[in-house]
RNA sequence: GGAGGGGUGGCAGAGCGGUCGAAUGCGGCGGUCUCGAAAACCGUUUCGGGCUUUAGGGUCCGACGGGGGUUCAAAUCCCCCCUCCUCCGCCA
């Protein structure tokens, strides 16, 4: 949520950076609103302020034993005169509100202008992997091996879902534990967070209202399954005033993922590359307003960390402005080499959401001044799944088989996958 | 799932229709005292919002888990929800 202070004193400013985003047509709308939901505010809280006054007087005559039927009239009358205003003051913050909620965040400056083609390559690290045979890419490698099953995980679940067997679980364990290993040194604390959560945490984190579409609701409960563990992990933060002198605060949520892909009909459907499950190692932090840049780039290396670690090639994408989720000011993607797709393809990405979201979840800390929000960000350590992609395609060999990169098999995977 | 008891400021804890944004204690901050410190003593200490302001403030409204209701008036009475605790049942 953006700062409606901020939408009052300076909307020519708003209205500028939300024209880079491709959408200023709310914001007159908010101000419009605003302005009207106030003015009847400041009449509410006169009429409050003469019953008020009045009502103290009824308490004193009542101790003294005087009469205050009089006072009982007027101060009645001046409350049904109230009702209807403040349906009125409810219905236009209400109004107002809706609207402001759906406004993006105000993009870095540094962000490049565009769309989703627009992202700018910022380096490409590594070298492309060459075979002297054709390249198989995940699906049929996971089959040789006895690792993927998505025939009877259709059947069972439907279309996107897979059952990850064998050697692939093998490989999973690794990368979790190789990964904790990885951030706690890094000073993030390892979180394994709810993963089923109620719409509070949903608006507080941004996905709702904009993003409502692709998250699992249950039934016949108030609860959301969630799409990332971000969502927990700012949740931690939720209506709380943080130390601080504690700041950064760093986590890294273990969690299975939940998406439904609306919307993505026909894409990705071949593999687990796009499936409705998959785990996902995510870290979040909670850093004061100076801090958050820096602490972007800082998560930003330790993906880098962890993809080079894995002997991976990929290149880190700076998103544009009109590809940024809605909480977003900035995010970075690394996309990695998938031979078997022949290009590049996110395989993890860092957003630097500054006070948007915690200005929904109303997490801030005490300074001299009073109260600030914090800033949050949020980034993947490891997605299992195309993590996996990526370790088969680049490491296979000639007959299906594929070696473990070093660092996976102190993590207790094996050296090689072998065919089933 | 059943029965009962709680949710009040950073924490503990009083208040149970009006003078209560809230006693008291602890903690925090400022000061007195001291060479310095401790102790003692004095003062101060919630958050959100409207209006206004020569920018330090002034003024008013709202908030006692959340929402609704009764009343001239609700922390206090009634209803619903959330949540915590104790006991019973069930369970990895």
């Amino acid at each position: 949520m953006l700062d409606l202070r901020l939408l009052r004193a300076e909307p020519e400013r708003v209205r500028t950076e939300l024209m880079r985003r491709g959408s200023t047509d709310d914001l007159d709308r908010v101000l419009e609103l605003d302005r009207r939901a106030r003015e009847v505010r400041t009449r509410v809280e006169s009429v409050r302020a003469e019953r008020g006054r009045i009502t103290k007087e009824i308490g004193q005559a009542k101790r003294v034993g005087r009469d205050s039927d009089d006072l009982q009239t007027a101060a009645r009358a001046l409350g049904d005169a109230l009702v209807a205003e403040e349906a009125a003051l409810r219905e236009r913050e209400a109004a107002r509100d809706e609207l402001l909620l759906g406004l993006p965040n105000l993009a870095e400056p540094e962000a490049p202008a565009g769309g989703e083609d627009d992202a700018v390559t910022v380096r490409v690290v590594g070298t492309q992997p060459l075979f002297d045979f054709a390249p198989k890419d995940h699906l049929e490698i996971g089959l040789l091996l006895g690792g993927i099953d998505m025939e009877q995980a259709a059947k069972i679940s439907g279309a996107r879902f897979a059952y990850l067997m064998g050697p692939l679980v093998r490989l999973q364990i690794a990368l979790v534990g190789f990964a904790v290993d990885l951030l706690e040194a890094r000073g993030f604390t390892p979180v394994v967070p709810p993963v089923l959560v109620r719409e509070e945490a949903m608006f507080g984190t941004g996905f709702f209202p904009t993003d409502r579409a692709s998250i699992y609701a249950l039934a016949d409960d108030d609860l959301y399954l969630v799409g990332t563990s971000e969502v927990p992990l700012a949740g931690l933060g939720y209506e709380k005033i943080l130390d601080a002198d504690q700041l950064p605060l760093r986590y890294a949520g273990i969690s299975t993922c939940f998406r439904r892909e609306a919307g993505a009909a026909g894409r990705d459907t071949r593999g687990i590359f796009r499936v409705h499950q998959f785990d996902k190692i995510e870290m979040f932090s909670f850093s004061d307003a100076d801090g958050s840049s820096a602490e972007h780039l800082r998560i930003l290396g330790v993906q880098e960390e962890i993809l080079t670690q894995l002997g991976l090639h990929y290149r880190v994408q700076d998103i544009a402005v009109g590809d940024l989720g809605a909480s977003a000011a900035r995010k970075f993607d690394c996309e990695a080499w998938m031979p078997g797709q022949d290009r590049f393809r996110e395989v993890t990405s860092c957003s630097n959401c500054t006070d948007y979201q915690a200005r929904r979840l109303n997490c801030r800390i005490r300074t001299d001044a009073g109260t600030r929000f914090v800033h949050t960000l949020n980034g993947t350590a490891v997605a299992v799944g195309r993590t996996l992609i990526a370790l088969l395609e680049t490491h296979q060999r000639a007959d299906g088989s594929v070696s473990v990169p070093e660092v996976l098999q102190r993590y207790g995977a094996p050296a090689e996958l072998e065919l089933a």
